[in-house]
DNA sequence: GCAAAAGTGTTGCGACTACACCCATGA
DNA sequence: TCATGGGTGTAGTCGCAACACTTTTGC
């Protein structure tokens, strides 16, 4: 291991922000840092760093999600290994990247200030690096993955109403889903369980908060 | 970048092999590497080595395919990066892993000897380092993928009969299917181009060849 | 003609879509 | 009682599975 490449972890971290997105819909936000040196200095760029070796992969990607942004992810996936010629610069850097979903109320606590801002996924600045290319595909698994996994109430709180999930996934889908066909499609998944209890303080009847329940495997082996 | 983990490229290499699998179905068979030096010396390994300042990653999975099997990919995806402390023994490594589909021809045209041996998938020697469960995870995603993705072509020749796409098709999920009804189902994917040729010298009805052709985009933006 | 595989027709089921409709609550 | 979203019913469409059936070849 004589003259290697270096390795870089870094993280797309998605979450919610309420009524930012159309018609006062919630909208994906995902936080960035601002460089502080070459290359791409003052540009925006993906949470992460180099990998040191007494961590894992995404031991440091919690890690930097930690530090830079005080967050804990609710869910946390590889997403890619980037590790073209000259997407890094004058020296040699791999950078393996996770997405990360945190949830509602960790989100809205998050600090900004301290190099950290957080931009919504579709109006990013210029960013450094590759970086824009790898948000994008980001993007593109976040909403092929919910399609298809039940992950979108990790953007979420502990419990929620079915009208809540639905806006999620019509933020991240970006269309509107049919509330009645929602409900029958998620509870068809038998991964939602009714808490008995019911939101309150709506000026309309009182929506059933439910709760996520793993019953079934991962689909993947990790 | 002072201490770093190194950084290794391997490859999961698919091929089929006529005749060895259930009731004659053909089967998919990898070729393994034996291990020259410590730790796992003697053992079998997945094909790859370090990553070199400069080549990317799919150009090193590549290079290696070619130098120890002699082969030239089909259909060549990254598969995941592993990078768990305790994986490599004394030091530390991160391996990128791709999987791979090589043709028919090219995979029974392939050398053997020189430490490089063929095995079945489901027979596979002891494995070194957490190789087993790099080829677990590599038979997951192309049995899903095959669900999904027309790839299991590249797994032929130029051109093929849907007899023999569905029997590459048995091989890799491993349950027969309904002629008629594969027949139906990739035809629809309208993927494929009657090449107007036949299969002669066969004991009954000559099938019609076919050849593959990518109208619409990949689903992947790499 | 017969065997065997290629290829076509037909039916039924289950999942999703569109949309009409009823229910429960606050004001 | 009305407006509003929660929640249920129902009919049509589409894709796929099952399987009967016809076609085309070698022997």
């Amino acid at each position: 291991m004589t003259n290697q490449p270096g390795i870089a972890v870094s993280t797309v971290i998605f979450a919610l922000r309420e009524g930012e997105g159309n018609k006062g819909l919630p909208a994906l936000w995902l936080p960035l840092v601002r460089r502080t040196r070459e290359p791409y200095l003052g540009d925006w760029a993906l949470p992460g760093g180099p990998l040191s070796l007494e961590e894992s992969l995404a031991d440091a990607a919690r890690r930097h999600l930690a530090s830079t942004a005080g967050l804990t992810p609710r869910y946390l996936e590889q997403l890619y290994a980037f590790g073209d010629l000259a997407r890094s610069g004058a020296e040699r850097v791999v950078s393996i990247v996770y997405w990360a979903l945190v949830g509602s109320a960790e989100a809205s606590a998050a600090q900004e200030g301290n190099n950290v801002c957080w931009f919504s996924a579709d109006e990013l600045p210029t960013l450094a690096f590759d970086h824009q290319r790898i948000v994008d595909y980001a993007l593109w698994r976040l909403r092929n993955k919910v399609a298809y996994a039940q992950i979108a109430h990790r953007l979420l709180g502990e419990t929620f109403t079915l009208a809540q999930l639905r806006t999620v996934y019509e933020a991240i889908l970006q269309r509107p889903l049919d509330p009645a066909n929602f409900r029958r499609y998620v509870l068809a998944r038998k991964q939602l369980e009714d808490t008995g209890a019911v939101l309150e303080g709506v000026p309309n009847r009182p929506p059933r908060l439910y709760r996520y329940v793993d019953a079934s495997r991962e689909q993947q082996p990790f």
